[in-house]
DNA sequence: TAAAAATACTCCATAGGTATTTTAT
DNA sequence: ATAAAATACCTATGGAGTATTTTTA
């Protein structure tokens, strides 16, 4: 009889290609899952693995076997989460992700409060680009992020949280010059995160430059880079408005609010549709957006006087970086 | 950690509502099962059965988790069927089901075809009507079946094989009377089969009366009990092309194609669309529709003038039963 | 020859059986 | 009082470990 075993030692197989390295994932000795193989191989009286050459490789019906497997260790997982979710309070491992422009400013006091919140659960925070949350949300090694939306998965089920400004940061002395525009974006020399971040599309696609092309921009490797190679003179770039308080405070640089139409983002929670933990993630959304009211109202570290940072668009656009 | 053999455990206990019927259907103790069911919700940290009635109960929890359970069983089993069907030529167990109005027909002849074909292959046929295999078919009970398209449900697959005509059944004295059309078959003494079967429904259906409705039609609950019912001049009845060479032999009735338009209906052979065995059921669709053939081509026992059956709607559409 | 998988063997955790007790109606 | 599930206890299967051999690039 096939077992679970069976499934988690083979997929664990079809993803290392190797024994020894697929028994260290599986935590066992290489003949216990050498042994294994062989015995769901017997079970299912075909060949699953090719094992002549130096690197396996899996047969056609192993590869078939593999997919068919994956899926069905996700949906046994999620039994163990329908069986938490039935729990008033959650408790047990929550792998939840952000992307790199959110989680400097949230994560920490998020995961603080999920703590406080929920005792009993084991939190597993991460951070990754999009691509990499996504993926990870899918194969199920991942319960819950936070990114921006829209998510085009149709297995993945998006909770809107908070929509946020860009604003751009630029020299000190541009400090009066009037609030630039999507198209005087584009003859300034744009700082921006490297490739896969999902801020550097937005960013792009404000500034309607097809993404690579035109003045294949300078690329830094996060949001506090950037504003230090403003500082130093290197060029101009957008930042997440909740960024703003901690990124600009010990740098000399200034803030601006573009012209309208601004820029702006969705921020949301997505997990896997056929997670039964939702009700607690919505949970943990509200936890995220107070969190990120409490930021926008500056109760955090840096202080921005609210007037500027809220201004409307008629009057003076330009905040205040300081050191 | 959550194995199989649980989930296969508590699927029979939540079936059965009962720790020694499951037992029973899973071949093991009383004993094991309890210890089996209660190591299960140990793992969980939750519970799934309430104990404390003389009947059982399962929690919300409980009846959520069996939902799962099942679907997670059934793409088990279809592991297995999948290492089953990268074997050129298929093997092992195979239910397959087919409806009452076809199966005295075509399946003691597409039976012993399937065993020269897969000589390998445990055959396991079963007859019933329509939802009783639908109902199997989504639940993996039943591999494969035979019977009336179209089916609505999403998660069935489908693969026509052949259309037939339905013929009218009457008294000997009627040999000579011009074909009836379906208004007129409402002013007969219209026998038909008991509620479940679709092809009463389809009867139904072309005489254009709503189910139940009119008047009340007599109810046999075989097209054999049917035909003898008009050969005691109990009234008039419908039956499939198929079944006249078998059911007219012995029965002094008469024949008769009706006037246009005619009923048929399509027959075909039905699937879970998750099932890896499609590529063989199109074979043993392909057996089936030549049993049909050979039917419709009188090689049967009875013999039924082939210029007769196959007349024109122009011409005598009357057929004649002999004994 | 060196890395990787298979084999040999030993041990122990645990699934399952029988007998019995507890529980609830 | 009786049916049903839980408990006690024993056995045997098989999963996992270590040590070693075989294989192949």
């Amino acid at each position: 009889m096939i077992s679970i075993r069976h499934l988690r030692y083979f997929a664990a197989l079809a993803q290392h290609r190797h024994f020894g390295r697929a028994a260290d994932a599986c935590a066992i000795s290489q003949p216990a899952l050498s042994l294994q193989i062989k015995d769901l191989e017997e079970v299912l009286g075909a060949q699953l693995v090719e094992r002549d050459r130096r690197q396996i490789r899996l047969t056609g019906l192993g590869e078939a076997f593999a997919g068919r497997a994956q899926h069905i260790l996700r949906a046994v997982d999620e039994l163990a989460d329908l069986a938490r979710a039935s729990s008033p309070s959650l408790g047990g491992r929550l792998r939840i992700g952000m992307i790199p422009t959110v989680a400097p400013y949230l994560l920490p006091a998020v995961i603080r409060r999920l703590a406080e919140r929920f005792p009993a659960v084991d939190l597993r925070p991460r951070e990754a680009v999009t691509g990499k949350l996504t993926e990870d949300l899918i194969s199920g090694s991942l319960d819950v992020a936070v990114m921006a939306l829209p998510v085009s998965e149709p297995s993945l089920q998006d909770h809107p949280l908070f929509d946020e400004e860009f604003v751009l940061v630029r020299a000190p002395a541009d400090r009066h010059k009037p609030p630039p525009s999507a198209e005087s974006l584009g003859a300034m020399r744009l700082l921006l995160l490297e490739e896969g971040h999902c801020f550097r599309d937005q960013a792009l696609a404000f500034c309607d430059m097809a993404p690579g092309l035109s003045q294949d921009p300078m690329e830094g490797s996060s949001l506090a880079t950037l504003v230090r190679m403003v500082g130093a003179g290197m060029g101009v770039t957008l930042i997440p408005e909740m960024a703003v308080a901690s990124e600009t405070s010990a740098v000399e640089v200034s803030i601006a609010r573009l012209a309208e139409p601004r820029p702006r983002r969705s921020i949301g929670l997505v997990w896997r549709k056929t997670n039964p933990l939702s009700e607690h993630f919505v949970q943990i959304g509200e936890i995220v957006r107070q969190e990120h009211d409490l930021l926008r109202h500056h109760r955090g570290a840096a202080r921005i006087p609210d007037a500027q940072l809220r201004g409307g668009p008629g009057i003076s656009d330009d905040l205040a970086g300081h050191a």
